[in-house]
DNA sequence: GAGCACTGC
């Protein structure tokens, strides 16, 4: 295979079909090296003029360079607008310096007066590091006038003015403080990638703001940073908030298409990159994206045996994998630097996309697809399925080419292809399972949540579901013509859970066993405890299979738990059991914080000791919805709405066969997999939620007894 | 007897 691969990619022109054609694109606007040549769409443009009147009081390199950052010139405009105007969308490009540089200015200009400001992530490690950056321009310590609050580390104080905080942190703060009284100025940034917690911010920073109007309250500014598109849909949403536009600084990348359409694009990405490493100049990485690890292991072995066949005088390839599932210290290599005469090559799944920068990377290679969620909310199926990419996302993947300098993007797909692609990604909120959202809303105290003003509207089918859900949780009740938040759901809502795994916390006090749950839910909270490489499988399996609990795979977790801890968490211990010692100390963490959310309601510790059968039964009380019985043929049904499921072999209950069990979650591939799968008696579920099983009714027993 | 994109509280 690798000889006739290798001859298509010297036959220069050919039109073998193992060859990948590609033509050029012009690309002075979109992409362009910051001229003013813009998708235009109607919206007024306002484009910043420089600011002749800032005084320059410093001479500290770091501070120095605030004052060369492109966003400089509109200072004093985004100082008038805020100060003028309730809400300002920004539209600011790559490299502005947007989030950096506008909580500066607008603590500078003294609109910190009155209250703090709060930037708003969508990741953690975002919030920490511009914070610590921030700190650095402004000289001054972290966590005292700039800080950061991310769940499990708070690094602020009274004398923070300037916090940056993830967007489901202040969600969270929200819910103890709906009007946000301690912030003069909500950042809502990264706005464009409508994280759930972001979309649900928009509503809540949205009725702040009025309440806080008719109470006569210090005002509530907003400010809504984005990068291009969708800004008129944030401005009509602010009622017609002023779109202020920042140029960014992208070295400018040269795009090529596919000149026809590809079947295979894995094998489409193998040549490409082939030719590329052949033909381009040593120096430059190349970057290329992929839907998931599998696809990403293929192809890296495909290159890797690729490489040993090119010619004696071509550069050494080093192929580096990275995606979310791979233990963070093999994720270390795409940070570390090619040795001259080598080349990297960076297989990626979108964690590349946002999470995280690659340095050196001069060209990208873009399949176009991506392994994405969608959700029935009939159902309530989750679903990962391999989609085409939205076009601002292809934009985004082709802006990781030119953070450094130039550089040149390949999209596998052709020019006419990409014009068919969405504009934009559906936003999750409208492709998820909304419950806790909806939970969060009700103890938030907006009691119509059914008509809550979101910014995209999920389903009516989604809100139903949902609402039915915490209905049955206990959650909520249906009042006359409203929906009235219960003691237990306001409890419910003080978890950093799903309801359901918030009602199994709950319930275990009734059955002595609230030790082991709260360890069992940090641990479901958590993916991949264990680790296991492609190529040492069966010893992997074989070497955990004493921790093998054949109650299901909750017992099997709290085994390995308990078995980490009776060594002490031991390195060596780890590795030779493929645990992943990283998502074990996270285990703890989240173990810490349950811990002291029980403390607070008075939730007495104690343990079950040997009947492990409560733990069992106070997990029917929450996941009873997830129930499914083994049919006479021997496959399993949902209870809830008679959908064939099997438990996933990698489940401790594989092959077991237990007539009732429950599960933590579906994942829908080659078949509707259960995961996290425990057996139950059908009287735990009974008991867990009777009118439930009256319609929903376990047919291996007599319906008599209901009649 | 098959295989889990990415965040976040």
């Amino acid at each position: 295979m690798y000889p006739r691969i290798k001859r298509s990619l010297s036959e220069e022109g050919s039109s073998s079909a193992k060859r990948t054609h590609f033509r050029s694109f012009s690309v002075s606007g979109a992409f362009g090296n910051g001229t003013s040549q813009r998708e235009t769409n109607g919206q007024t443009k306002h484009h910043l003029s420089a600011n002749q009147h800032y005084q320059q009081t410093t001479h500290s390199s770091t501070r120095k360079q605030r004052f060369n950052l492109p966003i400089y010139a509109g200072r004093t405009a985004i100082i008038a607008e805020v100060r003028m105007k309730e809400s300002v969308i920004i539209v600011g490009e790559t490299g502005s310096g947007k989030t950096t540089q506008i909580p500066q200015y607008l603590h500078e200009d003294r609109l910190t007066k009155l209250g703090a400001i709060a930037c708003t992530q969508p990741r953690r490690v975002a919030a920490i590091s511009i914070a610590q950056r921030v700190a650095k321009e402004m000289s001054v310590q972290l966590g005292e006038e700039v800080g950061y609050t991310v769940r499990f580390e708070d690094v602020t104080s009274e004398k923070t003015r300037v916090k940056y905080m993830t967007d489901g942190m202040l969600l969270r703060e929200a819910i103890s403080d709906p009007l946000l009284l301690r912030y003069a100025v909500v950042i809502l940034d990264e706005a464009h990638e409508r994280t759930v917690h972001t979309d649900v911010l928009f509503g809540v920073v949205k009725s702040a703001q009025k309440m806080r109007k008719e109470n006569n309250q210090k005002p509530l500014k907003i400010v809504v940073m984005s990068a291009t598109l969708e800004a008129d849909h944030f401005s009509r949403y602010f009622n017609g908030a002023k779109v202020l536009y920042i140029e960014g600084r992208q070295h400018p990348i040269q795009m090529m298409y596919a000149v026809e359409q590809q079947k295979d694009y894995v094998h489409a990405a193998l040549v490409t990159i082939m030719q590329l490493h052949q033909e381009m100049p040593p120096g430059g990485d190349i970057l290329v994206f992929l839907t998931g690890q599998d696809e990403i292991e293929s192809l890296a072995k495909l290159v890797t045996d690729c490489a040993q066949h090119c010619t004696p005088d071509c550069m050494e390839l080093l192929v580096c994998p990275m995606f979310a599932a791979l233990p963070s210290q093999h994720q270390m290599k795409v940070f570390i630097s090619a040795p001259s005469g080598k080349r990297k090559v960076i297989l990626a799944t979108n964690i590349a996309e946002t999470s995280i920068t690659i340095p050196g990377v001069k060209y990208v290679i873009d399949t176009g697809f991506v392994k994405g969620k969608a959700f029935h909310p009939k159902t309530g199926l989750d679903m990962l399925r391999v989609q085409p990419v939205s076009k601002a996302q292809a934009r985004q993947r082709t802006g990781r080419a030119g953070r450094e300098t130039s550089g040149v993007c390949y999209r596998l797909y052709t020019e006419e292809q990409f014009d068919e692609l969405k504009q934009t990604t559906i936003p999750e909120i409208q492709r998820c399972n909304i419950a806790t959202v909806l939970l969060q809303l009700m103890a938030l105290g907006i009691t119509d949540v059914a008509n809550f003003d979101f910014l995209d509207r999920p389903p009516q089918d989604a809100i139903e579901n949902a609402l039915e859900q915490l209905i049955v949780l206990g959650a909520l009740r249906k009042a006359s013509d409203c929906y009235e938040l219960m003691p237990l759901g306001r409890q419910m809502a003080d978890f950093p859970l799903e309801p359901r795994l918030a009602k199994v916390i709950l319930s275990s006090q009734q059955f002595n066993c609230s030790e082991e749950i709260i360890t069992i839910v940090a641990l479901l909270s958590v993916d991949s405890l264990t680790y296991t490489p492609q190529n040492k499988r069966d010893h992997a399996i074989a070497v955990r299979k004493k921790f093998t609990s054949s109650e299901g795979d909750q017992m099997t977790l709290l085994n390995i738990y308990r078995a980490y801890n009776s060594v002490n968490g031991n390195k060596e211990w780890c590795q030779q059991h493929f645990i992943n010692s990283q998502t074990v100390k996270q285990v703890m963490d989240i173990r810490k914080q349950l811990r002291e959310i029980c403390v607070r309601m008075n939730i007495p510790f104690n343990s079950c000791g040997k009947e492990t059968a409560n733990i069992r039964q106070t997990l029917a009380r929450g996941l009873f919805m997830n129930a499914a019985e083994l049919q006479p043929e021997g496959t399993y049904q949902t209870v809830s709405h008679r959908q064939p499921v099997a438990i996933h072999p990698t489940s401790s209950l594989f092959g077991l066969k237990p007539q009732f069990v429950v599960y933590n979650d579906l994942v829908h591939t080659s078949k509707c997999y259960m995961r996290d799968v425990c057996c139950v008696d059908p009287s735990w579920l009974r008991d867990a939620a009777p009118n439930y099983f009256k319609e929903h009714r376990l047919h291996s027993q007599p319906t008599a007894i209901y009649s």
